[in-house]
Order: structure tokens, then sequence, then C-alpha cells
RNA sequence: GCCGGGGUGUGGUAGAGGUAUCCCUUGGGACUGUGGAUCCCAAGACCUGGGUUCAAAUCCCAGCCCCGGCCCCA
């Protein structure tokens, strides 16, 4: 009986794991440049973590269940709450800012679909312990070097759900209200955000002008928002925004302002941005980065900390990697043992020994299936190896090696120290 | 959760009621150290379960899975 893959998850074959190992080397060394520092946090948590602050959506996703202990935990749907966590359980005496990044897979119970699945994989970066406009516009500006780094061309949108909630808490709106309306202005449901608050008594003029807020975009947006009078001129959140825009330009970023992103993660407080892939190559999941301000730490027994970080989706990001083809093809080497009818054993030493000086340097395979001659080169062939070295009774005896170049078919006897020159020089 | 389109060896395919085709692949053998070839042998498939039929890969139903879309997210 054949047993499939879940169904959602995917089996990693060795050419995509090379793919993702350049991906994510180019993502590290940036964040690296950069001086975060990077973390790992646990697969499963306490369901808790999740269930206290992250929204609607993301708990009817989750995966639950009860350990033998009877404990109720949860795959991780996300990574930022697992993160501040960690921060709050033993790094919240570091010095401040804390500037971490990581890799991890996370787990959804969703259709799968393209660029969709139940098990996918984020890299993400944290400021914790600053939201100043500073902050946000340089994990913004991670982020876009990051997509600059992979090569990968998109689109940046920037937005602010501070402007927005203090409209609504100024309307007197209870927490779980402002949430729900959040959501629908996100879902883009004009419509059910008018109806909603009417429903909840919201004066007609001010929900009027919230809709407006919400639609606006562009570069006068901000001008735009300052002229409706629900948002005071020396309003802070409009203050924050206008000087991380200010400072965005700085980095040389280009960005569309949108004050309509709400996200969907309920713990967001101030600036909010998205990213996405517009050509159509991701089908109806083209957003591959979210990231904004937030406050979770005192959520999880911690000291209020303002924080700001971002998550790509890493499989999107894989999706459209542009990667050359030559950048896949190892340039690896064949040890071919020449044993003759009696497997003679000095060709066995004499190559292993080979065999050892070349993996110091190159991706070296021997024979371990006892094959003939045509055999071993039929293999070195299907296996796209650039080079064979033949060892056989000859070789031994002159202390020499066959190197035969499987491109060209040109080969040559010599020493191994030249041998391992010759290959050098062609990699 | 909802809506389309699909499932034949590892992959690609032919078969449209009657012994499942071909290519690639994989393993073995022949070949005295270049045969990365050639020849021979072998392995390996009708998604699962029901139903119709003398007979089902083929027709019907359900499920599972894959591909895509809605929603949402990364």
């Amino acid at each position: 009986m054949r047993i499939e893959r879940a169904r959602g998850t995917r089996d990693f074959l060795p050419a995509e794991m090379l793919k993702r190992r350049i991906m994510e080397a180019k993502m590290r060394d940036i964040a690296e440049k950069w001086g975060y520092e990077e973390i790992r946090t646990p697969t499963f948590e306490l369901a808790e973590l999740f269930t206290l602050k992250s929204g609607e959506e993301i708990l009817k996703n989750m995966y639950e269940f009860k350990d033998k202990g009877g404990r109720h935990l949860a795959l991780r749907p996300e990574l930022t709450a697992p993160v501040i966590r960690m921060y709050v359980n033993e790094l919240k005496m570091a010095p401040k800012p804390v500037k971490v990044y990581y890799f991890g897979n996370c787990f959804r119970y969703e259709e799968p679909q393209r660029a969709r699945y139940r098990e996918f994989w984020q890299f993400g970066a944290e400021i914790i312990g600053s939201d100043s406009p500073e902050a946000q516009a340089e994990i913004i500006a991670l982020a876009f070097y990051c997509l600059k780094s992979l090569g990968i061309k998109a689109e940046l949108y920037v937005g602010h759900v501070g402007l927005i909630r203090e409209v609504l808490q100024a309307a007197n709106m209870e927490e779980a209200e402002i949430n729900k309306v959040m959501n629908l202005i996100d879902k883009g449901e004009r419509e059910a955000v008018v109806e909603f608050m009417g429903g909840i008594g919201t004066e007609r003029e001010l929900i009027d002008d919230l809709i407006s807020l919400v639609d606006l975009k562009g570069k006068d947006a901000l001008n735009e928002a300052r002229a409706l009078k629900i948002i005071a001129s020396n309003n802070d959140a409009l203050k924050e925004l206008e000087m991380l825009l200010k400072i965005i330009d700085y980095y040389d970023i280009v960005y569309t302002l949108n004050l309509g992103i709400a996200r969907g993660l309920d713990y967001y407080t101030g600036m909010v941005f998205e990213i996405y892939k517009a050509d159509g190559k991701l089908g109806a999941q083209n957003q591959v980065c979210g990231g904004g301000s937030y406050r979770l730490a005192a959520l999880f027994g911690g000291a209020d900390t303002p924080s700001t970080g971002f998550a790509f989706g890493i499989d999107r990001l894989a999706e459209i990697f542009p990667l050359e083809t030559d950048d896949l093809k190892r340039k690896e080497v064949v040890v071919v043992p020449i044993k003759e009818k009696n497997r003679n054993p000095d060709v066995i030493k004499e190559a292993i020994k080979i065999a050892s000086e070349l993996r110091e340097f190159f991706p070296t395979h021997m024979d371990v299936m006892s094959r003939s001659l045509s055999a071993q080169l039929s293999y070195a062939n299907a296996i796209n190896a650039s080079f064979a070295v033949f060892v056989g009774k000859k070789e031994v005896k002159e202390g020499k090696v066959t190197l035969r170049n499987l491109d060209t078919g040109v080969q040559e006897k010599m020493s191994v120290e030249e041998c391992v020159e010759r290959i050098r020089n062609q990699v």
C-alpha cells in the first residue's frame, strides 16, 4: 500500500532544495549585513499563544491538538507571535532594539492551490523595541533589499491602521467591533462596513468620512486625509506616517500609499505594508510579503513593547525567483576505479585515497555498485558529472590518474595535484 | 467552506467495453581499460470503494488526490 503525502504538503527534491538554499543564503546575507541575528522557535506552541490576538481567520485555519499530557497545542500558523513570546521569555533584558530574523515553516488548514499550501515557509525579521518611523522605514527597506538581492520586482503598498483605528476609537466603538470593521475594510467590502457601522448606531457622516479615508491612494493621499475633518492635523498617526514616508524616500524606495490596507492579523497597530507580484505568475496568491508595527509583548506577559516586522512567503518567492540553470549545475567529479576481473584491492585503496583528496574541493562520487568501467561512465553521464578520474592498474603503478573532461571527452594522465588544479581552473 | 477541470509504471503517452502500447527511467548480464555505445534479460501502472455488465482502464455514483478559481493569507 502506497502512502501519499498529506494534502497541502510538498516534498522538495534536490533541485528545489538547491534553489531554496541559494535564495535563503541571499536573504540571510542581507539580514546579517543589516545587523540582524538569526533565531528559531518551536514548530508547535501552546494554542493560547495564537488564540490571544491573531485574528479570526487565522484561528479558523489552525492545526490544533492535545498532546498525551492533555496540553492544548497548535502548529504555528505564523511566526510573529512565537518570536515575541521568545523575546518576552528570554530576551526582554537584551539591549533595545532587538533585531532578529528567522526562517520557519508554518501551518494553516486551507484549500491548497497555486502558491498556497498547508505547510508553507516564511522568512521574516523583527525590530523589537521600536515602532518609530525610522524603525518602520528600516523594516520596509530590509524587505525591499531582500527582494532586490533575489532579483524579484514587485510592488510595495504602505498604509497605516493607526489612522483608521483612531477614527473608530473616537466614535466610541469597542475593540471587537473595531477589529470587525478592520477586517471588512481589508476585504474591500465597503457596503458591509456601512451596514455594520450603521447597525451599531454610528453617525452616517462619520461612516462616509471613514470610507473616503480608506479609499485614499497615491501621492496626495496624505493631504487629502488631512483635509478630511475627522483627522486632526496634529494627529499622531498622521505625523508618524508623514515622517515615515520621508525616510522611505531617503532609502530610494518606490512605493504606493494605500490607507485601505488593514491586514488580517488583529495585532497591527501602526504602519502596515504589503508587497505584491502583480504579473499573474502567482495566480490569485500574489502577496509575497506583509508586515507592520504591532504591540504583542504585553499580551504575553512582558512590558508593553512597540515592535515592527515583516514576513515573506518563501514558497511564493521561490516560484518567481529567476534562476539561471548554470547556477544549479554543480561541478561534480566521479572517481572511477578500474578493478578489472579480480577486484584489485590496490586500485580500490588508491581510488579511496584520491577521492578523499578531491573531496577537499569538489563533490566527489565513487562507485559503490561494483560496476564495470562503462557502467560507471554511464552513471557519471546520467548524473551530469563534469569530470571522471580513472584509477586503474597502470595509474597506480605510475602514481598518476587519468582525468577525463566529460563535457569534451578529452582525457590526460597526470598527478593528483595537477588533477585538482585542472578541475579547479575549470569550475 | 464554495466552484470548475483532471487522475494509466519514475516521468511522458496509446487504448473510449474483451490479453494495457510505446518512449524515457531503474536494476542485472554480455562486452579483457574509454563501450557516455550496442545487444539481451528483468522490474514497474489503469487513484480508492461501490454499482451496471458474461466482461470495466473504458459507462454510472461516492470518496481521495492533483491542477486552477473564490475567500483569506505568506
